[in-house]
DNA sequence: GCGACAG
DNA sequence: ATCTTGTCGC
C-alpha cells in the first residue's frame, strides 16, 4: 500500500475529528463491576506472500464465585502500513470486525457498557489523543484503557519512576494535560509485564485517567492476570502450533 | 536538518 | 511487530 502526504494528512484529520468525541469521565466502579473484561492484541504472519494480521480477544467472564477466561481470534489481510501515531489505522479495522461477532454473543453487556476493554497500545498519550485505546473506544463506545510497553508521545519524571515505581505523563513539560501514568512493575508484581519492567496506562475512552490507573491495578490485584498478555500469550501459542 | 517514533 | 544464535541469570 501507497502512503502519501495527502492521505497522512486525511487520516490526522480524522483523528482529530474522533478526539473531539472522547469522554473522559469518572468510572467509580470497581474491576469486580464489570461483566467481562477484553484483552485485545494482534500479531503478524506472511500468508501466499500477503501481510497478515490476527487479532484475539481474551476474555475474563466475572460471573459470581465463578471465573472463566474463553479465547477469540480472527484473520484477515492487513495493507496499511506500521506508522507511528497510524497504529489504529492498522489494526483498528480488524479489532472491529471481531468486535461485532463478540457484540452477537453479549449485545447487552456492551449496550450497558458491563465490559472494560485493555488495548495493547496507547490511550490519549498520543501526540493527537486518539491513540488506538481512544479510537476503539470513541467508535464503538465502549469503555477502553490503552497499556504501551513503550512511550509514544509525552513527558515525564524520570526520577519519580525509579523512586516512587509510578509517575504521571503529561503533553508537555508544564503539565497542561494529563495524559496517564508510566508505571514499573515493580510496583505491584515481581515479574515483567509483557515483557517489560515500564508500562504506559492511559484513557482510551468513557474513563478518565485515575479510574484508568484504579481498574489497571484492581485487575492485576483480583485476578493476579494482565489481560493484554493473555491475549499476547494466546497469539505466540497458536503461531508456534500451525507449521 | 535532526531526533523521536505505540505495534 | 518480525527475524533469530548465542548467552546470561535464577
Ligand atoms: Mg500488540
Amino acid at each position: 500500500m501507497i502512503i502519501d502526504n495527502n492521505l497522512i494528512e486525511n487520516l490526522k484529520k480524522e483523528q482529530l475529528r474522533l478526539a473531539n468525541k472522547l469522554n473522559l469521565v469518572k468510572i467509580d466502579k470497581t474491576i469486580r463491576d464489570f461483566k467481562l473484561i477484553v484483552g485485545i492484541d494482534l500479531t503478524f504472519i506472511k500468508e501466499n506472500s500477503k501481510e497478515k494480521g490476527i487479532v484475539c480477544f481474551s476474555i475474563l467472564k466475572n460471573n459470581i464465585n465463578n471465573i472463566k477466561i474463553e479465547y477469540k481470534i480472527l484473520k484477515k489481510e492487513i495493507k496499511f502500513p506500521y506508522i507511528p501515531g497510524l497504529l489504529a489505522f492498522r489494526e483498528y479495522p480488524l479489532i472491529e470486525k471481531l468486535f461485532y461477532i463478540l457484540n452477537e454473543e453479549y449485545k447487552t453487556e456492551l449496550e450497558n457498557k458491563e465490559v472494560l476493554f485493555f488495548i495493547d497500545g496507547h490511550g490519549i498519550s498520543h501526540p493527537r489523543t486518539l491513540g488506538i485505546a481512544s479510537h476503539f473506544g470513541v467508535k464503538l463506545n465502549q469503555v477502553s484503557i490503552g497499556i504501551a510497553k513503550r512511550k509514544l508521545f509525552g513527558y515525564y519524571n524520570e526520577n519519580n519512576l525509579k523512586t516512587l515505581k509510578i509517575t504521571e505523563l503529561y503533553n508537555n513539560e508544564q503539565k497542561e494535560k494529563h495524559l496517564g501514568y508510566v508505571i514499573n512493575t515493580d510496583l505491584i508484581t515481581n515479574r515483567k509485564i509483557l515483557g517489560s519492567k515500564v508500562l504506559f496506562i492511559s484513557p482510551g475512552n468513557n474513563i478518565d485517567c485515575e479510574s484508568s490507573l484504579k481498574l489497571f491495578i484492581q485487575m492485576i490485584k483480583n485476578y493476579n492476570l494482565v489481560i493484554t498478555e493473555l491475549a499476547h500469550n494466546y497469539l505466540v501459542k497458536i503461531k508456534n502450533e500451525q507449521i
